[in-house]
DNA sequence: ATATTATTTAGATATTTGTCTAAATAACTA
DNA sequence: TAGTTATTTAGACAAATATCTAAATAATAT
């Protein structure tokens, strides 16, 4: 769990979309537009994340759109928090 | 910054490191000690978690102690933070 | 001086990862 | 039904990573 959550932390692009999703949420194809990066990369790059549970999708006809999911987040904080003292 | 912090982060006997230095300062065979992997990978996760400003070290000496730098986990939690609202 | 102990550096290797193009799937539109 | 649009899946490949053994460095002890 904590690995898949690290896991696709550790990766720049993964960060960026991750804080795009913050403001609102995004489809497949306005996440990829914001990178120079092919859409099936971005596809993958997704996929990474929904499986570290720190996205959601959900489909919309035509479109699949993706949402911040910051529930995850609260186990990443308290690990770093019990390091603190 | 962020990058070296997430990828330090990125690994279990890396945290597992960490965890070991919450409690209290180790020298670089100590910790080896408590791992099944070879004192040299050991020395490899050390100077990760060491350019990532995660642990200090200091010749005491024939031994090296490492410590634990809380403060770079200051950056990770605001960072957190920041997207949980 | 020599040997022993602690740790790192060097070099090799297998696995994982990020990226790409091409093809497949799925939904809408004319 | 065909054609277009949105997204993913498949397969390939180069770069990064975790690990190992052997050798180098540094400090202590006899």
């Amino acid at each position: 769990m904590m690995n898949s959550l690290f896991k696709a932390l550790n990766d720049e692009t993964r960060r960026q979309i991750i804080e795009l999703l913050k403001d609102k949420d995004m489809n497949a194809g306005e996440i990829a537009d914001r990178f120079q990066i092919s859409k099936p990369s971005i596809s993958h790059h997704l996929d990474i994340l929904k499986r570290a549970d720190l996205i959601t999708s959900e489909k919309k006809g035509q479109f699949i759109q993706y949402s911040l999911n910051t529930s995850i987040l609260e186990d990443l904080l308290s690990w770093v928090l019990t390091l603190k003292k």
